[in-house]
DNA sequence: CTACAATTCAAACGAACGTTTAATCGAAAT
DNA sequence: ATTTCGATTAAACGTTCGTTTGAATTGTAG
């Protein structure tokens, strides 16, 4: 039995043991992944009783989802909200690779700056789920991305009518493992000397920076693969 | 007779057990991460006895370390004697980005090929490593790079002279990040519809597309980081 | 062969895990 | 006041974990 469902009646009392679960899990599944977070740590550190994870959300795996879902499913709402305004107020004209990356970078940007909605601490989560190993994990991303990445994959192929459709995958592939891994690796790498500066705080200027280093990337000429596997030795040869 | 510390026999039978733990610790860790692997799955697949890896190892930890250092070193120690070689031939100029960019990504590509040193698996478990929470891989990675990255680092300064040092530890985090979710999504994200091709099994082809990229972002303008903090609603203007 | 050290082995250790159970509580509904 | 039912609680469930132990086995030098 779920329980969820609400009698007829006015507005129950928003139930403060979920959110409390929810605010702990996010926390610690953000500190130290999900396979190392006990349950017993989130209750405690939520101040409730350990079976309530159970009662409330039915195992570890969907409160895990449930942590997620409900940063992911609004944001991913507002980039597709966005993207629709922008094309509508563009037209007849098609959007510019610029204007689809703000529409997938400023919703990212508006959660990292929200400390009611998690914040940065929320997208470093979201970047460590993008690596785990976890099947139930990796499931549940690709059901909840399908839709967002279509969208925006048509949206970039309008933009780029002479890019092969293969090739934009690709750099979509790459913009999305730069954008998840510079969100996630915030402090995770800040360890590796002369690396990551220490302002890593700073969400915004980092993805200010990020954008435009990814943009010039999506609209660089079509690579030469033509000669390859001859990399085997020697220095490969300048083609400036 | 007392003074017995060495025994001069140099020559010793290479310890089969050793490596047939760090085999399949290598596909194990590869495949549902580090705690979500368990010895007795480990030592099950490699046909030895539980206790082996506490004897041969010390701890599941050291194990870990054992499997990323075994072929990370060798990795490492070829990116930087590829790069000393290539910045060598070329005085009294300096390197292009192109070519430094080179010598980072061709040991990774030698590796990915190399059935025998692990291959893709290998580098699978590797971009894993680099967003896994737990301080102690995060501390041998970061102990691993620093050498490595600070070389590169002040490379690409020569090569970039105008870029500021700032930017440029942004951009060489965003490859980083690019390179390592490439090589770690790469069934992880299979799922994700539309998004990564079906050709993803071959490295060199996406390492070949992924330079280029890669290329574009790092030899990009400067961006312009005054105009910030209003893009809090509204469609952002075009620089166009 | 004997002696000795290195290695392998079966067995068990205590701890921590996710989950379940059954009793109890609190506040509306009867 | 009693019933009712979702929410909370303490306690225990069975399992699995990494690690340790001490004896058995192996390989090698004297």
């Amino acid at each position: 039995m779920v329980g969820n469902v609400v009698p007829i009646a006015q507005v129950r009392r928003p139930p403060v043991t979920k959110d409390r679960i929810l605010d702990a899990a996010e926390a610690l599944f953000m500190e130290h992944g999900f396979e190392a977070t006990s349950l017993r740590a989130i209750t405690a550190a939520a101040g409730v009783n350990l079976a309530a994870v159970n009662y409330h959300f039915g195992s570890k795996e969907e409160l895990f989802q449930a942590v997620l879902s409900r940063r992911l499913d609004p944001m991913n709402l507002e980039r597709l909200d966005l993207l629709t305004r922008l094309e509508r107020e563009a037209l007849p004209a098609t959007l510019g690779c610029d204007q689809i990356l703000s529409a997938m970078f400023i919703p990212a940007l508006r959660l990292a700056r929200d400390r009611q909605r998690g914040g940065k601490d929320f997208l470093r989560l979201l970047g460590r789920a993008y690596a785990d190993p976890a099947p139930f994990i990796r499931k549940f991303l690709a059901e909840q991305y399908a839709v967002m990445i279509a969208r925006f994959k048509a949206a970039f192929g309008r933009a780029l009518p002479d890019l092969p459709k293969r090739e934009l995958s690709w750099r979509l592939h790459f913009i999305m493992g730069a954008l998840s891994y510079t969100l996630a690796g915030t402090d995770a790498l800040r360890l590796i000397a002369e690396l990551a500066p220490a302002e890593t705080t700073n969400d915004e200027l980092l993805l200010r920076r990020l954008a435009p280093f990814l943009l010039a990337g999506l609209e660089s000429p079509v690579p030469d693969l033509t000669e390859v596997a001859h990399v085997r030795d020697g220095a490969p040869r300048r083609p400036r």
